[in-house]
DNA sequence: GTCTATATTGTGATAGAC
DNA sequence: GTCTATCACAATATAGAC
């Protein structure tokens, strides 16, 4: 019904992956999606609200990558690690958007990314028994993520295959404790 | 000689720790420094230059860090593990500055940091023998530091103890290639 | 060396035309 | 629903007093 609202949002990220929190002002956010500001505060009242929606989208992406988690046929701790690569997916593009939030000092934004961090973990200790092999799997993704995402935002596109060996790595580690 | 110079520079790293980049004004960092705008405008002819020298002083320290690394008792692959803590040092204070202004678009600090990080991988990699096992290592490592950064800069004084687990599973990790 | 103006530009937000 | 003004305010930076 409202295209207009989805593709303001869609600008929102884009303006903060590719230029941060600093430079995504409602007039660049207006011009990535093709209207003036006043079209975009009408959509959204303040600027507040704009982030609040990109706070719902993101939390519903979420929720559905727990899921498919949870249900992986080779389990969540792996699913973990072969999504630690930013495709471009629409959870990767509102994680990134809000990441830049929070850097921004933004303490919702924080407070979101915590919630499907905590979730995120809670999966991985259920799957594996273990909370430090748990701890463990998650900071290797996270950080494969974090590195893969600003070789991607910069505009290279190396690490293609950095994924395999890592996967081994994992491998030992969650098989240590079913010797 | 110029001690002013210095506190400018510190004032500068708590804002952008505490508040972000976005809150990061010549007026915070003026006030926190307990001095005047044009006062820090004297010192640091525009805010570009602030940032420079908040680089050099980066770039400084690190340097001084992989030599700690490269002489740990222990091995640089453990040491790396144990100072991913967010301790407060001066390192630790620059580098959550330089990582804010990142976050805020700002290129070069994108390269001053890729630039060490690069160099930490290298040192794990010559010690370690193994990329990927340098990778996962690395990994672990940054992800630790970035979750306890941000449990440290949002005022919580939780994980205290959250090291000596995952350091069994490092120990697990790198003694792969010696069985 | 540091301050108090002040100039200039940016930004978020509002009001009203179309 | 979207646009074109326009306002109020905050930010960087400059000029000149002390």
């Amino acid at each position: 019904m409202s295209s207009s609202r989805q593709r303001i949002l869609d600008a929102y990220e884009d303006v903060l992956a590719a230029d941060g929190e600093r430079h995504a002002t409602v007039e660049a956010v207006a011009a990535k999606a093709g209207v003036s500001k006043g079209g975009v505060l009408y959509h959204f009242p303040s600027k507040d609200r704009l982030a609040e929606a990109l706070y719902d989208r993101m939390l519903a992406l979420a929720a559905q990558d727990v899921d498919q988690m949870r249900t992986a046929p080779d389990g969540p701790a792996r699913y973990y690690i072969r999504t630690s690569h930013y495709a471009g997916t629409p959870l990767d593009r509102a994680l990134v958007a809000v990441a830049r939030l929070r850097q921004g000092g933004d303490s919702r934004a924080r407070e979101v990314l915590e919630d499907v961090s905590g979730t995120w973990l809670r999966v991985l200790h259920e799957s594996l028994g273990d909370l430090d092999v748990a701890r463990a799997v998650k900071l290797i993704g996270d950080g494969l993520y974090y590195t893969a995402l600003h070789s991607t935002l910069d505009g290279r596109t190396e690490g293609e295959d950095d994924e395999a060996g890592l996967l081994a790595v994992i491998d030992r580690i969650i098989s240590v404790d079913s010797h």
